[in-house]
RNA sequence: GCCGGUGUGGCGGAAUUGGUAGACGCAUCUGACUCAAAAUCAGACGCCAAAAGCGUGGGGGUUCGAGUCCCUCCACCGGCACCA
């Protein structure tokens, strides 16, 4: 055994060992309860970053755990390889997306496996390659026949200088990234999936999933946003036909306060009454052109403009007058709400600004209205007044009622209204899945036949930012209608990438299989029994991938109503920010590397400068790795430097997997120095001869003391892992296992033995976190096998029997003093030695001992007074 | 505004079921080794001059006992946001 720790060449062994051996490769076995441990799949950026590695670190640390516990592990990894960031490094070098993005999952794969990352590599996915998107299509096609998926105008962001569609991240402040020129709404012709259909069952099933975080399931739950209400129909008149204008509310028993009805400016209503009305039209010409951003909408102030229309309303017969409001949403609902303005907030505001009439109708406790300001009371619920009929009902009752009495009558019924929209996957970009259809002049749009695909994307194009080059890419767009056969235009719309990534999970349990997208083997691995990734993908990416695990379910291809049973959202990696105001121009910002931070004689942080002119720079605090900040750590030059198990070490001992961590440069030595301290360790020991038996009788009450530490730590570190995924103090725990090992005298061969187990276990406890350093010290310690094959080791509970056990002892509930007992004395025998205590006696005192309490195994506290 | 979360030493964090607050690590200080520095090893390290006292965002409560439970207020973070 070498007597310095040398990670480069222990880690190199070791990978080679478990390429050799095919460790990692995964085998259905029915024989064997299966564990798919799921990291998120990264985008093939270019390089790894602090975040890719502590989120695989943690699905590692996982997958080497449970298959020590016995489980046959799934690790898979792939390539989220469509996407925006292709098309921009496209147009900045001249090089194909393609090109690029296999130069980057080569770079990234290297590293993935410079980590030691046990991934089955066989099973890779990368979602460019048409041997996986064709079932992207393919499955889009059974959708279409579902009707699931279907073809509606949708709005989207146009550039009138590029002459683009642009995404949502490419518009800045109302303006195109790269023209600057104000961007337009346009309305075309789009594809969109029905997630509202499972809208109830999206919602249901999140309820269920009690291994996911609460954060992540009331954010699905917010995000599909059920209400119940009531669709009530006012009747009007236009052109002598007789009509209904319908509108949703959760408040109809407030439908008697009732004193004007709103439309959204792209409600058909307000089009019809613009017709014959210059200032309206201009009016809602004005609502349509403003931003497209939700949130400022959300700041907006509210205005309307009244038409000439009136309708009626549904119970009373009153004349109601209909304005046109900038604060109704055509998305939600029926486009058009009625105005109470004596009970909801935004139509009190509508109402005083345009001095329309208040009217109470819901009394809260008595409370006396008035129209000079809102109350917060005017919006709770209470009973009904001034409502004819339904005065002196509770708010469920009237609702019933009204409903009722509206149902009878046609002109309304109970509903309930979803926040969720339907899913729209068409993206005007080239680098993308191609969505299947044929535009054919005689027979409209023509779904492409299943034995022509893959519809397979041109690979050599280099966009130039002026639309989709598909379009100008002849090869692709000319084409066979493939039901009449004459000339015909391909469908250059590409998918949202939100699809490729809605089911990558499935397609490992089957990569092999290229005559299905998914086969039996799904219902083996699946579900995932751990998803790991980031929280921003709490809502889309999982709501999507739910969704359309559903759908194949429908669709009789899996059996499988939610794919990820439990969910570890994993916190950001985080490091301190420095920069530099100049007078003029912009901020500077320096790595953290470049800089020094000056303490005071308690450690104490009193400033820091830049190490290359020794002069001040600003501290910015703490915050995410990014480039803007220039915060970033390389992971490649750490690993080079101290290698992938400190790396590995120092992410999952800094914080608990959920918390955000924050990076530190002193911090990550200090796990270095523990592994070289680990390393010492063993080869003091082994020098020392190694090896002796365990014999109990020869053991002193020191060896008993660290034996029993050690399955103590055992019985720690495997809840630590197992149940509670708190690694940060599974590995405290073996540090404080390896402190007691050095102190202790080790030179009879009884304490040897002791420390011999002591290792044994460190090692393989060790052994998921830092798997490299532990295969080396494995065979250090005298075994023929491999650490990775060995199995979770069992605590001895002969090493945890005690004699004696030392309790404390409060007076008055302050920490007084300490005894030790037999560990099974009786509560008299406790309560006695405590009192006969001196330190005890001392704080008692004058005083009377009114009670002792005695927690066994615990405490003892003496009541006085 | 609504929903969710978090507040503990100089810092990251620990305390799992109401029972020793600050484990483990970082930083800092002292000492050993060294001509010296680094590395390494040993020790100190919540506040306060203090054995006493105080101390887990503030205030109040329940309890023999509260970081943990209840009420209330404050601050910060995240999500949704004119959703009728």
């Amino acid at each position: 055994m070498n007597e310095t720790y040398e990670p480069s060449l222990i880690e190199a062994a070791a990978q080679r060992y478990w390429d050799d051996s095919g460790t990692f490769r995964a085998v259905e076995d029915l024989q064997r309860p299966k564990y798919y441990c799921l990291s998120m799949f990264p985008y093939p950026s270019g390089r790894l970053h602090m975040g890719h590695v502590r989120n695989y670190t943690i699905g590692d640390v996982i997958s080497r755990y449970m298959r020590m516990q016995g489980r046959n592990v799934l690790q898979p990894m792939g390539w989220d390889a469509f996407g925006l960031p292709a098309e921009n490094a496209a147009m900045a070098n001249s090089r194909p997306p393609a090109q690029w993005t296999y130069d980057n999952i080569a770079v990234m794969k290297r590293q993935l496996k410079a980590l030691g990352f046990g991934l089955d590599w066989d099973r890779e996915v990368t979602t460019c390659k048409p041997d996986y998107y064709r079932w992207n299509q393919w499955l889009f096609l059974r959708m279409l026949e579902k009707g699931v998926a279907y073809q509606k105008t949708g709005t989207v962001n146009w550039d009138p200088v590029d002459q683009t569609v642009l995404a949502n991240e490419q518009v800045i402040d109302g303006r195109g990234w790269r023209t600057g020129a104000e961007v337009e709404k346009r309305e075309i012709p789009m594809y969109y999936l029905a997630i509202t259909r499972y809208a109830q069952e999206l919602l249901d099933d999140v309820q269920q999933l009690e291994g996911w975080p609460e954060r992540v399931r009331t954010m699905q739950a917010n995000w599909i946003g059920r209400s119940e209400g009531v669709t009530i129909g006012f009747p009007y008149t236009l052109n002598g036909e007789s009509r209904t204008l319908k509108v949703f509310t959760t408040r109809a028993d407030t439908l008697m306060g009732v004193t004007f009805v709103a439309v959204a400016a792209e409600h058909p209503l307000a089009a019809h009454a613009a017709l014959h009305d210059a200032e309206l039209a201009s009016f809602v010409d004005e609502c349509k052109r403003g931003s497209v951003m939700e949130a400022d909408l959300a700041t907006m102030e509210k205005k309307g403009m009244r038409t000439s229309l009136t309708v009626t309303h549904p119970l009373t017969g009153e004349e109601v007058p209909v304005w046109v409001g900038n604060y109704v949403l055509m998305g939600y609902g029926e486009g058009a709400v009625m105005g109470v303005p004596a009970h909801d907030e935004r139509d009190f505001a509508f109402a005083k600004k345009y001095d329309l009439p208040i009217r109470q109708v819901i009394d809260v406790a008595g409370q006396v209205y008035s129209t000079d300001a809102w109350q917060p009371w005017y919006g709770e619920t209470g009973t009904c007044i001034a409502s004819g009929n339904y005065d002196g009902l509770a708010q469920h009752e009237a609702i019933a009622a009204m409903a009722a009495a509206l149902e009878s009558r046609g002109l309304g019924s109970l509903q309930v209204q979803w926040r969720l929209r339907d899913w729209g996957i068409s993206r005007q970009r080239y680098w993308g899945c191609p969505i299947p259809l044929i535009h054919c002049g005689d027979c409209g749009v023509v779904p492409v036949p299943d034995k022509d695909l893959p519809v397979v994307l041109p690979d050599d194009l280099v966009p130039d930012g002026s639309g989709n080059p598909l379009l100008k890419h002849a090869a692709f767009v000319e084409c066979l209608c493939p039901r009449c056969g004459k000339a015909a235009r391909r469908e250059t719309d590409t998918m949202d990438t939100f699809v490729d990534s809605s089911w990558y999970f499935l397609r490992y349990a089957s990569a092999s299989n290229d005559t299905a997208m998914v086969d039996e083997r799904v219902g083996y691995w699946l579900p995932a029994d751990q998803y790991i990734g980031g929280i921003e993908h709490a809502i889309l990416h999982l709501l999507y991938s739910r969704f359309w695990t559903k759908v194949m379910r429908d669709l009789g291809l899996v059996d499988l109503g939610e794919p990820f049973s439990n969910l570890l959202t994993q916190g950001m990696v985080r490091n301190a920010i420095y920069f530099r105001k100049p007078a003029s121009g912009r901020v500077v910002y320096y790595n953290p590397t470049e800089v020094e931070v000056t303490t005071d004689e308690k450690g104490m942080p009193t400033g820091a400068r830049l190490k290359a002119d020794g002069l001040p720079v600003e501290s910015g605090g703490i915050g995410t790795m990014s480039k803007s900040k220039n915060n970033g750590v390389d992971p490649q030059a750490f690993i080079d430097r101290y290698g992938a198990d400190t790396a590995r070490l120092f992410m999952m001992f800094a914080a608990p997997p959920e918390l955000s961590l924050d990076w530190s440069d002193e911090g990550a030595e200090g796990a270095f120095r523990f592994l070289k301290r680990l390393w010492k360790a063993v080869h003091v020991h082994v020098s020392a001869g190694g090896a002796a038996p365990l014999v109990a009788a020869d053991m002193t009450p020191a060896d008993r003391d660290l034996r029993r530490l050690v399955h103590q730590t055992l019985s720690k570190v495997t809840d630590d892992y197992g149940r509670r995924r708190t690694f940060n103090t599974a590995i405290a725990a073996v540090m404080e296992l390896l402190n007691a090992v050095a102190r202790h005298e080790a030179r009879q061969p009884a304490a040897r033995a002791v420390v011999h187990e002591a290792l044994t276990l460190a090692v393989l406890m060790l052994s998921p976190v830092v798997p490299h350093v532990t295969h080396a010290l494995w065979q250090a310690l005298g075994h023929t096998t491999a650490v990775i094959d060995e199995s979770w080791p069992c605590v001895d509970p002969e090493a945890l029997h005690q004699e004696s056990v030392t309790l404390v002892v409060q007076v008055n509930g302050k920490l007084r003093s300490q005894i030790t007992v037999a560990v099974d004395a009786d509560e008299e025998g406790i309560r006695a030695a405590a009192l006969a205590d001196a330190t005890v006696q001392r704080f008692v005192g004058a005083l009377t001992v009114r009670k002792v309490i005695v927690v066994r195994g615990k405490l003892v506290n003496v009541v006085a007074a």
